[in-house]
DNA sequence: TGTCACAATTTTGTATACAAAAAGAAATGC
DNA sequence: GCATTTCTTTTTGTATACAAAATTGTGACA
């Protein structure tokens, strides 16, 4: 397949590569694809209708960034984590996160408030409706938008790292319309706490939310 | 150039593509690769001998990483951060490396605790001959002794990529045998507050060595 | 002298080929 | 029947080729 088929033949301004990695964190995000499948590269070469070069790319961007690990034997799987190791991960995000809590308390601008308001208010729609996947999107823009609060790019980064990883472990334990409606009422009080300008506030709040969260994650896996 | 002279050719039980990207990172941790600096494809494949294929998984896994940056024009190139970039990232590692020395202080075992004497043991030593390159390694292996600590291998691989993003910036401090001596005593002063088993004065302890490193590392850039 | 057009060059992304290594399967010996 | 060896198949890593895009260089023309 000569290149003219690849970039212009379908409606993305991306690379192949770049394409078969936002497909592949898509897939992983939302539980297509399973903690621990191995993902084979000929196969998803043919399936995006590319060769192995941009594959593989991909799957090492993936790699480097801990959402995929290179399996002890054979192939590239999807990470798998035990209850420790995922409490280990847990802890980890719970230190990073209640440090955006405590820095966007800090920093909050009026555009910042209303992001994360927009936000949260799609949450409390989407779980009124019942809305699994709408809410999922919703919950993920609701912490991305306290990340940007803190005005620092780097430890948002790292913050949604975390979140790319622990994804498909998270997604199990919004089951019933219920799960959603006690997620976007714990948002609410965190709100209020990130919003009352007192930074500890902030940060116990975030650390209480990140607690619950784990332990309903632990029930789900 | 075929396969047979790449793997076993030398001494390395490692693949090309990660033989590269472990030298990248040795050279742009030691500074020899300036922050800036344009990593020419071609260039390095000529330089390693090798095709541009592992080449081009090096840059993509460091560039992943952050330690390499895509030009907005055409080119790769070696992580250049203003004033104002540096102090976020050295926020982040601010809060990384307190909430390390934290959990650190309430997990300490006699290992940890020996790793991390021991390591400090070899910065004093570096620092009392001088010996610039000796204690720039000293001193990573002290903070990994730290991270170890935690006994949190995810935080751990946080706190050392920041140090690695920021390894070129924070060498130049180092530049008599005085600083190296100076290091070596807000090293001692941080063990021992630490080893206090107050994790809140440890993580203090930590939040005011990076200050004085973020400080030193500013005057020095 | 400046600017526009256009050719030459470099750089990037992808495809394909192939050899080494590993895993799996079949055959051989005990 | 089980262990060991040998043969196949799959998978991985790398080299090379090539076309598209971007950059640079060059010259014509106003």
């Amino acid at each position: 397949m000569l290149k003219s088929a690849t970039n212009r033949a379908n409606g993305q301004k991306h690379s192949m590569a770049q394409r078969i990695e936002q497909a592949l964190l898509e897939e992983i995000g939302t539980g297509d694809l399973r903690p621990g499948q191995r993902l084979d590269e000929v196969g998803l070469a043919r399936r995006f209708g590319a060769s192995r070069t941009p594959v593989r790319e991909a799957l090492s961007r993936l790699t480097a960034q801990g959402i995929l690990v290179q399996g002890e034997r054979r192939g590239v799987f999807v990470a798998e984590y035990s209850r420790e190791e995922l409490s280990q991960i847990f802890e980890a995000m719970h230190e990073i996160e209640a440090a955006c809590a405590r820095i966007a308390s800090q920093r909050l601008t009026l555009l910042s408030r209303s992001e994360i308001e927009a936000a949260q208010a799609a949450c409390v729609a989407a779980a009124e409706d019942g809305n699994r996947p709408q809410y999922l999107h919703a919950n993920e823009s609701f912490h991305l938008a306290i990340y940007r609060a803190t005005g620092n790019p780097y430890i948002a980064e790292i913050a949604s790292e975390f979140r790319r990883r622990t994804g498909p472990f998270r997604a199990k334990k919004f089951e019933t319309r219920d799960d959603l409606l006690a997620s976007a009422r714990s948002h609410g009080e965190l709100i209020n706490d990130i919003f009352s300008e007192d930074s500890a506030t902030a940060s116990r709040s975030m650390r209480s939310h990140m607690t619950a969260s784990f332990l309903e994650t632990l029930k789900a896996n």
